[in-house]
DNA sequence: ACATGCTGTGTGACTTAGTCACATACTATT
DNA sequence: AATAGTATGTGACTAAGTCACACAGCATGT
């Protein structure tokens, strides 16, 4: 994928993945107000092809600026530079963290704090599949389904179809940072 | 860690990686001749702390450049603000085929990939430990050791302490390979 | 030479994670 | 109410990671 423009998000948000051959995902970062999708400005910049893929999550309102503006404007202006650079840069921390959280913590650990830090703080709901979760932490549905049960099994939360109530933020948030 | 040079190598190698609290490591990637520490680039760009450690492997010879000339030459120079750029994209690509290796394929084809890839064309010898396999693939030295110890069973290599000697490029080649 | 200690490797038993093949349950549509 | 489509549950099995410890290879000093 060759990228011809640079998009610039106003609203709504994107995931960033990589998707494996028996179809299993898992999300490198998000992309949301203000940022922009640095991959592209990264092969723009490079002039290299673009090793992942983005699919908007919340309906995307966004700049598109040409590659020809994106490289002339770095040449004339230190700010926008400045601000790609640290896009980058926050991009690169971002995939870091993936690494570290696939390679050193485990999927019940992981699952608790995605629980903790994508559920709405008003009326503890969150509203996604097993699959879903499945692929942004980078496992298969199964086990993420089973770790689920044994979570309500123990008070924390309530499992519906499509959705999942926290009941027990504290413990939740114990079992995220446990040893 | 605040970075107040940027290092550029020109003769020599590092090691940039992760490490966990329970003492196991992953890397990140190498630093070569021509390249430089990017994470130290993109935390002067960015004014951030480092998120990883680097140790070299290979004695290094390195420009140190001072992060005001690293600045300032970003701005007045086009082409060093492009190697910059591409530097820092390289490393980004580099972490999520890392993210990519980690989340999606067995160690089993990791690890007989890193044999064809680390060992000596000429002799077939590959001078490491098995801890030390472990800490870059990011997983457990009895886990190398065990795949290992059956590569040996299968005719494929030779396991004396401290080397490996590869019996079957072709064989290892399939292994890493293969579904 | 031998004793000592350090580093590297082998192994069993157990827990956690991922895969495969299904069964079952919930929802929307007709 | 019947049906199709999506979401979840589950058992059985393989792969990976952890823990505890045994043992082997190599260097050092006396």
């Amino acid at each position: 994928m060759q990228c011809s423009h640079l998009a610039l998000v106003i609203e709504g948000s994107a995931r960033v993945f990589k998707i494996s051959e028996n179809g299993r995902e898992i999300t490198l970062y998000r992309i949301g107000p203000g940022e922009s999708c640095i991959l592209t400005a990264s092969c723009i910049m490079s002039q290299k092809p673009f090793p992942a893929f983005a699919v908007s999550e919340l309906p995307i309102q966004a700049l598109l600026v040409a590659t020809s503006d994106v490289v002339k404007w770095s040449n004339q202006e230190p700010a926008w530079r400045d601000y790609l650079f640290r896009l980058i840069s926050d991009r690169l921390s971002d995939v870091i963290s993936v690494v570290e959280e696939v390679a050193f913590r485990r999927v019940d650990r992981r699952l608790a704090a995605y629980l903790l830090q994508y559920t709405d703080k008003d009326d503890n709901r969150i509203q996604v599949t097993h699959q879903s979760i499945a692929s942004d932490l980078g496992t298969s549905r199964e086990v993420i389904s089973r770790i689920l049960k044994d979570f309500e099994q123990q008070g924390l939360i309530s499992i519906t179809r499509g959705a999942i109530t926290l009941d027990d933020r504290q413990g939740l948030n114990s079992k995220s940072t446990e040893s």
